[in-house]
DNA sequence: CGATGAATGTGGTGTAGCGTACAGAGCGAC
DNA sequence: GTCGCTCTGTACGCTACACCACATTCATCG
């Protein structure tokens, strides 16, 4: 697992699909675009550990990248999960480099990156994208908010198929390459925990399973086991974004499997 | 409980002890000085329930705050607290509403609110400050991070003996007014929980406490029974704003009761 | 000064998830 | 193949806290 095949982005070339990246108006872009590097993630691909992100901004594009916390006790929670609607590396940013959490593509696939110095020059000179990754940095606490309280309240259940069903809305995949033990690191349980879950999950038809790897074949009924933190995420998404539709964020890139992909409800970030 | 007392700021006055108004030029300041008000709420004084801030940005002075969540289930949990290090509003200033959040004074005291969008206007000549608030959020951030994976993983003692060390360090007094209600809602537990660990502090000698008041008379123990996670957010605190004495931060305002105050360590917002 | 309601003590039962331990099973390396 | 390692199933006691029910006590206000 090693991301060495990245490629340099050519001027005048398509522009990455990310959120904030299609708000840059043309010239900005234009000036950023150099300084683009696309680099392809496969599955579980660790971007940072212990260490966060230093200095540079990243723009997924079709990964989704996990944040993770660790304390010093051990103890580990997923903190966000980042898609093609927003970035990673608001503290570099602020020019502050953090010693903490961990990085990984659940869910390979291509990002973009570019160093933040470079970006807080060029970006300085677009104060609308700047205001709109404000705006996502502010809708990303929102939703770790709730996160907080649903991790205090909710079931093991509850998470975990609210969990499945955001990842699977984000990655625009059913197939997910996950072990139990870094579910339980995501979740903040143990892996017993997981396994157990997951074979109520697998007896009542709800997914399929192979040791590291597995498929939702009910996404609907996964979602009704969910707690409302998925409803909730979701009206927090529209509030802060109005103008970006959920069902029609842009086309799709994969069929993998020839599942219908369901988009109406889900979890979002 | 009533808030009607406010009055607005004199010009050249001197400037309110927060440490963003404090980072303003004098310029930008006496723009801005005109559109201050100053309010003093009493303790437990509900600025904000059920909405959040909506168009204000509030710059606590001698008052703590603290922002409370709550799920349609009726899941409750406390997401962050704020103090002169620090402001509230930060969604409003993007522009939106949430219909989220409850803001309370823990410990009543001087705030400075500003409408945001005159707050906006006049900052966006003040790169720096506008940075500073940025940084601020994700600060905020990285604590809520931090929270999250104590509530996931530490004990309720531990959690309440960082929440009462915090936030003496915060208000800098030792006495708080405070239900085991309304600590039950800020934690995320039931009522009954805190007033059986609370009887166990207060048999230890670390705190005494009549109905809705107590004093903690034991800071230094009290702060070896919290959990890691109060030096672990002073060394964020420290990463983040590194010329900010934490320990000389400014005088102290009040001298309540005789007793001499506990900073060395310290839980931080 | 007594009434009244909010705040607190106490207790019993239920359970989700932890800690630990070990057995089996798939998958890759050789 | 078969070895070895990682991943997964299962079990059992234990603890922290939830849920429910009620007794008590203090503070305030008429």
């Amino acid at each position: 697992m090693h991301a060495d095949n990245w490629l340099p982005l050519k001027k005048n070339i398509v522009r990455p699909d990310n959120r904030l990246l299609r708000l840059l108006d043309e010239n900005t872009f234009q000036a950023l675009a150099p300084q683009l590097e696309i680099l392809t993630l496969p599955n579980g691909y660790v971007l940072a550990a212990n260490g966060g992100v230093q200095d540079h901004l990243y723009f997924p594009i079709s990964c989704v990248l996990n944040i993770q916390g660790e304390l010093a006790d051990g103890s580990t929670a997923e903190l966000t999960a980042i898609s093609r609607n927003g970035f990673l590396g608001a503290s570099a940013l602020t020019g502050v480099r953090m010693p903490w959490g961990r990085v990984i593509a659940v869910h390979g696939g291509q990002l973009a990156r570019v160093r933040s110095s470079i970006a807080a020059t060029i970006l300085r000179r677009a104060p609308k994208v700047l205001d709109e990754m404000l705006r996502y940095v502010v809708f990303s606490m929102h939703l770790m908010s709730l996160s907080l309280i649903c991790q205090r309240h909710h079931s093991l259940d509850q998470r975990l198929a609210r969990w499945l069903s955001g990842m699977i809305f984000l990655s625009r995949d059913h197939r997910l390459d996950v072990t139990h033990d870094q579910l339980g690191r995501y979740l903040g349980v143990r892996r017993e925990g997981i396994s157990e879950t997951m074979k109520g999950f697998e007896a009542a038809g709800l997914l399929v399973s192979t040791r590291g790897h597995l498929e939702v074949v009910d996404a609907a009924r996964l979602r009704t086991r969910a707690c409302g933190c998925i409803e909730e995420g979701r009206e927090m998404f529209m509030r802060f974004f109005p103008h970006h539709s959920l069902t029609h964020s842009s086309p799709q890139r994969a069929a993998p499997m020839g599942v219908r992909h369901e988009r109406r409800y889900a979890d979002v970030g």
